[in-house]
DNA sequence: CCCTATTATGCTCGAAGTGAGTATAAGATA
DNA sequence: TATCTTATACTCACTTCGAGCATAATAGGG
């Protein structure tokens, strides 16, 4: 950290003579940049995400000086592999714990993780690469048929007893309340956004199995879901929690939708990636009155009962959308 | 991008023969990281930032291997800096497009950049780093005021004659579009939240220095507000962006607050932010139904007129708050 | 001491939004 | 034709939210 104070002061202006020194790019430690893609395909009214090494991992690669950009890169990559330009792409997080890729070495690497949004047909067409319904990863997340069993058979009381064998009675209090809070336990709601802060603090009490590789004690009490090689995972939930949030407040879903498609299609898209059940009549209402879509003028009959109207989705939206979400009590003079 | 898909391919295990070649990490580029911190204050109903060299850049230095992780470097350093617990920090960003730095050197630098929130008592002990209102590198973005003149007299004019001047039809209108959005033009509303394209819009339109840096003709047309070195502007406008969502969803604002405060000043604090006037009865409502303070029991006559109980935050909601904004027609079966 | 300016705080009202449910329509199929 | 299934329209109670009115409690000037 002394050297950062340092740093400080010089670019505070206190030592230019100082400045020149540090500022010569070939002094400092070489660092490399990996990009990693949580690109998001909905197949069959399943979340699925693109994958690799038999789903354990999600696409990387290195960051190189020929990309133009971070952006730019991941899209012209995606773009050649899928075959089709991507409809979206957005930055998630950057991470460089020192020890996330779990080895010796004292490399460090920088990784930038996005989220992309494809279309389910598109997505079939890559055969090279596996998708994966995101629920495979995190079981306790879909609650479209119900609070899963999992969640009260396996983790409440596991969390529970991780709960208890703390030794003071705060940090026993303090886990149980971030654990309720987190899982919707104890009467309170279930929140489908806290995908993250679930994941985390499952790893935190060692309940997945990314938990225990440092450790030697196969203390196999392991559960909670496939895992996925470094800390693939949580990038993914990074990546479910986000979109989870957006979807609410962006049309986003339509990246994931057939240029065609019923309103119904639509619902059962949203409810997969919120992994929870809509009421449909207000659903109809609020995708409706926002005018985010139109009708194509056809019908389609295959859904079963009475044949239901096919829309598109309305791409001017996307230029009038002065949506803002005001929760201010704005003065309008 | 040759190199990519090939990466791509051995990624996906169809070549793992090369993939023991590409990952080598000394076979890599050199890349640099700097770490860049948007630090905010609010002083004197202005919202300041921290910034050196004359007011024209924002903190920056490299991040060191000996650095834990990003978050703690950021934070470790800034807590040296100001001599206390840095509230809240929160990843904003992470740019790296080649000509990023403006220079014809080829070294990659990939930034990562972190908004911050401190105290106002706290800000000023620092003497040694100047706090800066915000608005004087965005002087369009205050409305508190009511629209400042700046917007119509300047600005609107100005992006009328960028839209005219492009050759095709479509990009006149695409342009204006933009613009009007943007800025809220032909009685669309103003949205507080738009800083970034606010910024990247007139970049675009060559009406701030930046943009007319590369170029030889002084085309001096420039106008807009006080500048920034590199892009660091465009990092304060996402800082800003991103703080104007979140005070609405997230109490964040009382990282910027006193220990004890009235309604008036959090309100203060608040239009600081939004750089927009909320109407007084409506926010003190909000507040309060939120449970987000609890009088203190004392008052304060300072303010003028009659005494204003004094309030502190309610630290204990950082724990209850399920704040689920839900927009979702949710079913509760 | 009263009047006035100023800020604080309480309360009401109407419009819009939202959760939940009822009712009806239009196909497929037995 | 009866029944099942999905689609779609409409209603209703309740909450939220923008806006404004009214009252309270100080300071300061005459």
């Amino acid at each position: 950290m002394r050297i950062w104070s340092r740093v400080w002061e010089i670019r505070t202006g206190q030592d230019s003579q100082a400045m020149k020194e540090t500022e010569r790019p070939h002094e400092r430690h070489a660092i490399a940049a990996d990009l990693i893609a949580v690109l998001v395909a909905v197949t069959n009214g399943q979340p699925s995400v693109l994958t690799i090494q038999q789903a354990s991992a999600l696409p990387s690669g290195p960051f190189e000086l020929s990309h133009r950009s971070l952006q730019s890169g991941l899209r012209d990559w995606v773009e050649q592999q899928t075959g089709h330009p991507l409809g979206y792409i957005e930055q998630l997080y950057t991470f460089a714990d020192r020890d996330r890729t779990g080895g010796e070495r004292t490399q460090r690497v920088i990784s930038i993780s996005y989220l992309g949004l494809t279309r389910e047909d598109q997505a079939d067409s890559s055969k090279k690469s596996g998708w994966r319904s995101w629920y495979d990863y995190f079981p306790w997340e879909d609650h479209r048929a119900g609070p899963p069993s999992i969640l009260s058979e396996v983790l409440a009381p596991r969390l529970r007893l991780w709960a208890d064998e703390a030794d003071d009675m705060e940090t026993r209090r303090d886990r149980w309340q971030r654990a309720s809070i987190a899982f919707g336990l104890d009467d309170r709601g279930w929140n489908e956004e806290f995908v993250l802060q679930r994941y985390e603090l499952l790893f935190e009490a060692a309940l997945v199995e990314e938990a225990l590789r440092g450790r030697k004690s196969s203390n196999a009490q392991l559960i909670a879901g496939r895992s996925m090689i470094a800390d693939h995972r949580r990038i993914l939930a990074t990546g479910i929690a986000r979109l989870r949030t957006k979807i609410k407040y962006r049309p986003v879903v339509f990246e994931l939708m057939p240029p065609v498609f019923t309103l119904l299609q639509l619902q059962r898209a949203v409810e997969a990636l919120a992994g929870l059940l809509v009421h449909k009549q207000n659903f109809r209402r609020l995708i409706e009155q926002q005018d985010l879509v139109e009708e194509t003028g056809e019908t389609t009959s295959d859904t079963g009962g009475r044949p239901a109207k096919l829309f598109r989705f309305r791409h001017a939206v996307l230029a009038e959308q002065t949506v803002a979400g005001t929760k201010l009590p704005l003065s309008r003079a």
